[in-house]
RNA sequence: GGCCUCGUGGCGGAAUGGUUACGCAGAGGACUGCAAAUCCUUCUAUCCCGGUUCGAUUCCGGGCGAGGCCUCCA
């Protein structure tokens, strides 16, 4: 049976399964990363954060040196070259098209950072990986599963019989619905492009199907091979990949190494509404995770990556989740009650053994938070350290002249004890005014009034 | 047309074959000169119809409703 510590929702067998590791000194994870022809939008940033969770617990189950967390980058893609040559007309497309990945690429992971998440163990990307890609093709052809045909390399999917095990689906079925393009060279109307030939100005390798670029699915096949084997733990993504991308990453695999599975585990986490709306350009909401935390465009402030990450977290990972200012206020709401309970702890204990059972079922976290509202001090600190918070309690508390503060307060209360509370109240609002926010209390022996303060 | 999810209180959101977590909001209270913070108490819920069962929100079937994929969108 299955390792007991780790249950995880198998897409593939439509289950909760415990989690087994193939080699327990390296469990292995392959998530699909951004393509870089735009800046990442918030829903790009649920499987960045939900991953992140999932690699950190997995670090904590089998030990920071024993996982391989894989996210590839890619940047060799048809939309990259529309952006390039749309952005940069009078550049060589090549050069507009390393100019639009590179920018691309800086900014998710400035935006990846900022929410919190680490950085995988690899990320390797497609165009660092071509020969690669290009072996496995050529295995492919050898076997009898892929073909050339109109200058183009294609994968067979009748050669699979497993074709369709993943998403559901059946090669018939798709024929029926008539909804897939059909090209003349194709055998088969589901067939995928592995390989397409280039034009002079379009980016091209050599090969022995001409000079030409990959097709989308090929090169996670390649990638995770390299880093990760022909067989490994967990492969994670959005919803929307399960067909056909991960359908075909799986035929690729499987077809061109002869194994019964790529992944063991296929793990998908749920779309993103805003506002109770689909997100789409056309409606005017589409916001990018960029914009959210540095501009005013979604509620009409910014809000701070852990805010995001939080209430990005607070939906369960493979349930649709509605992405609302609402949702974001409540967030901030409960990590400045984080901060207030955690107050300067370290977080030098071990995690709380009841969020660490809790994350370990599939990852409930909606279970985990309301445990983590019992903790407080160095276990409430530590455990969120786990999960990936670690700036709710500095982030604010630049700027701030602890002797200056202390002296107004010392004013206030001389103020306070002559009952002036005009003046009193002048320097709470003053400090308030400048986001300090004054709290009295009262010291349980003396019954004196003591007045602490925090950044608002 | 095929396939896949999902329907829990005002909102968010868990869990479960037998007292329905928790958070936010609301109400009341303690504390306070007033606030803020904190604490205590408290009102609201399992889409509809069948079936299995001693008992279903949970399992099965049907219906209705919502969303998604089938078009190189996480």
């Amino acid at each position: 049976m299955g390792d007991k510590r780790l249950k995880l929702y198998n897409t593939l067998t439509r289950e909760k399964e415990d989690f087994q590791p193939i080699d327990p000194a390296n469990v292995r994870m392959y998530v699909c990363g951004p393509t870089v022809y735009d800046f990442a939008h918030i829903g790009n940033a649920r499987p960045a954060i939900v991953f992140d969770v999932l690699y950190r617990l997995l670090r904590h189950h089998y030990g920071e040196a024993h996982v391989t967390y894989v996210r590839n980058i890619t940047d060799v893609d048809d939309k990259i070259n529309a952006r390039a040559a749309r952005d940069f007309p009078d550049m060589p497309l090549n050069d507009a098209i390393a100019l639009v990945t590179a920018k691309t690429s800086d900014q998710y992971h400035a935006d990846v950072k900022a929410l919190g998440c680490l950085e995988p163990t690899i990320e390797p990307r497609a165009t660092d990986n071509i020969p690669q890609m290009q072996e496995m093709i050529a295995t492919l052809i050898d076997k009898g599963h892929a073909y050339e045909a109109g200058g183009e390399v294609l994968f067979d999917v009748t050669s699979s019989q497993q074709y369709g095990e993943l998403s559901n689906r059946k090669v018939e079925d798709q024929q029926a619905g008539a909804r897939v393009a059909v090209e003349d060279h194709k055998k088969n109307p589901g067939d995928f492009v592995l390989w397409k030939q280039s034009t002079e100005n379009e980016p091209g390798w050599p090969s022995p199907w001409g000079t030409g670029r990959p097709g989308w699915h090929i090169e996670c096949s390649a990638m995770s091979e390299r880093y990760l084997g022909e067989v490994f733990d967990i492969h994670g993504g959005g919803l929307d990949l399960i067909f056909p991308h991960h359908e075909n990453e799986i035929a690729q695999s499987r077809c061109a190494h002869g194994t019964e599975r790529m992944a063991n585990v296929w793990m998908h986490n749920g779309y993103l509404q805003v506002e109770g709306q689909k997100m789409s350009k056309s409606l005017g909401n589409f916001v990018t995770i960029h914009e959210l935390l540095d501009s005013d465009k979604f509620g009409g402030r910014s809000w701070p990556g852990e805010v995001l990450r939080l209430a990005m977290l607070m939906t369960h990972y493979r349930e649709p989740i509605d992405f609302s200012k609402r949702k974001l206020e409540e967030a901030e709401r409960l990590l400045g009650k984080f901060a207030r309970r955690a107050g300067n702890a370290s977080e030098t204990d071990e995690p709380d053994a009841e969020v660490v059972a809790f994350l370990s079922d599939d990852l409930n976290f909606s279970g985990a938070l309301a445990r983590l509202s019992d903790l407080d001090g160095s276990a409430l600190a530590s455990t969120l350290n786990l999960i990936g918070f670690t700036a709710y309690r500095q982030a604010k508390t630049t700027d701030v002249d602890e002797a200056v503060i202390a002296e107004r307060i010392a004013t206030r209360l001389a103020f306070i004890r002559d009952k002036d509370w005009a003046n009193a109240d002048a320097i709470r609002d003053e400090l308030a005014s400048s986001g300090i926010q004054l709290k009295d209390g009262k010291d349980p022996d003396t019954g004196d009034r003591v007045t602490t303060w925090e950044v608002l």
